[in-house]
RNA sequence: GGCGGGAUUCCUGAGCGGUCAAAGGGGCGCGGCUGUAAACCGUGUGGCUCUGCCUUCGAAGGUUCGAAUCCUUCUCCCGCCA
């Protein structure tokens, strides 16, 4: 294992702030003196089921804390997501119920283990019900360690306050929650993006007021999403999703825009993509490697063929679903009802993409609504440039 | 407690009694172009048994030949004063 100083160049590599200023590396050599591995803890509010990979930016850096044998304390923030941290939002969130945030638990749960090493000895799931729900003499231990003046040197609450939108007490309370997670779990070090630095920082005071030794804090940049500008987040429809099939990301990833592909690399510490390539030849390696860390090696080279396949060479891709429809008594097929059905539009709209001539059978524009069954049977129904389905005529044809 | 302002289609935001399925922007869809699902340009964007019909403008009533637009009550939100 590498000294506490090689650890500390490594683990800071990638990051924004170490807080403050070289005290990851007088923690890590505390700790090692005391020959006990750090607790680095890092929050997830279960308010949405799906991780992207803006998340597993800082899961990626957990998992190097893990490499060193260090010991990751996973904070379910199941209590904390019924208040909605208003972080880098103008407006609180709706809160969830009881079922829906231990839903979205356990499937961030799941999802976090794509990246982290699920070992007991190096990870500890918690959630932080387990200490939140307190009493109120505990809770005014905990409102007592902070002023409003403190709070509202937020940037989003103090522009709010000065805007005068409203801030509910709840909201006021969230970073005192965040904190006194750090101290249930004892806290040696907190990871999170640099939008969550005032919480992080906030954690310190409170571990300090209640006698315990303040942790260190860990930024990481904020991953742009595929818009290249916007921070990747689900609501904005500029993400990649872990889960997400394998075409999906590779396809998703090519429409990133070429100035943001060097932080793509560096943030999601991607290997095996060429520093001096085209921009054509280093998109679709990080594509690639993207696609390979999520669902392995075949499926990256297979995702780049059927990409290019529809793509670029504008063949049907290797799958096709099968539909079955049923054509009227005067054997025609309805166009329209086919479409609606087969791709979760309206009638409406696919009379729009007719028009359009946004629909093709086996690749030749149609505008007719109505067509004999014989016209359509076993040909391939496209709409756009990625929506396709093989027809097939149900038994009740006459 | 008092006084004002507001709630419109996915979002934002016009609309001030008929010409409103409702401007503009965003988003999204489709087409063109491209190494790309990017950028750019064009176009579309409530539903349907589609030259017409049905449903929508916080909720419920009412006025009117006719209401997103006027009135009443209610619900929720915001601001100012205390």
């Amino acid at each position: 294992m590498p000294d506490p100083a090689e650890q500390a160049a490594f683990l800071t590599r990638n990051t924004v702030e170490d807080l403050p200023k070289g005290a990851l590396e007088a923690r890590l050599k505390a700790a090692a003196g005391e020959r006990r591995p750090l607790r680095v803890k890092l929050g997830l509010d279960p308010t949405a089921p799906d991780l992207h990979l803006g998340h597993t930016v800082v899961l990626q850096k957990l998992r190097e804390f893990q490499d060193f044998g260090h010991r990751v304390v996973l904070i379910v923030g199941d209590y904390t997501a019924r208040v909605g941290d208003p972080s880098g939002r103008s407006q609180s969130r709706p809160p969830l119920t009881g079922e829906q945030i231990d839903a979205n638990a356990a499937t961030y749960q799941d999802q976090a283990f794509r990246v982290l090493r699920d070992d007991p000895e190096l990870l500890e799931v918690r959630r932080n019900s387990e200490w939140l729900d307190m009493g109120m003499e505990e809770l005014f231990r905990l409102a007592r360690t902070t002023t409003v003046a403190q709070l509202l040197e937020r940037n989003d609450f103090a522009n709010r306050f000065a805007a005068r939108t409203p801030i509910s007490i709840l909201e006021l309370l969230y970073p005192l929650m965040q904190g006194y997670d750090s101290v249930a779990i004892r806290a040696d070090v907190e990871l999170g993006g640099t939008d969550q630095t005032f919480n992080l920082m906030l954690g310190r005071d409170v571990q300090r007021a209640y006698g315990m030794a303040e942790q260190c804090v860990l930024t990481v940049p904020i991953l742009p999403g595929l818009d290249g500008v916007e921070k990747m987040s689900k609501s904005l429809g500029n993400q990649i999703g872990v889960t997400d099939a394998p075409e999906e990301m590779y396809g998703r990833t090519l429409s990133l825009p070429d100035a943001a592909m060097p932080d793509w690399v560096a943030l999601l510490a991607l290997d095996g993509v060429p520093a001096q390539a085209g921009p054509r030849d280093t998109k679709r390696a990080i594509a690639r490697a993207i696609v390979r860390r999520f669902h392995g090696d075949a499926a990256a080279l297979a995702a780049e063929e059927a990409f290019d396949r529809v793509f670029i060479t504008h063949e049907l891709p290797d799958v096709v679903p099968d539909i079955t429809v049923d054509a009227g008594d005067d054997g025609m097929v309805h166009l329209p009802a086919v479409i609606a059905t087969a791709f979760g539009r309206s009638r409406s709209e696919a009379r729009r993409l007719l028009a359009e001539g946004a629909v093709k059978l086996d690749g030749a524009p149609t505008g007719e609504a109505d067509l004999a069954s014989g016209a359509v049977a076993g040909k391939v129904l496209q709409v756009g440039k990625r929506s396709y389905v093989r027809v097939h005529l149900g038994s009740t044809e006459r």
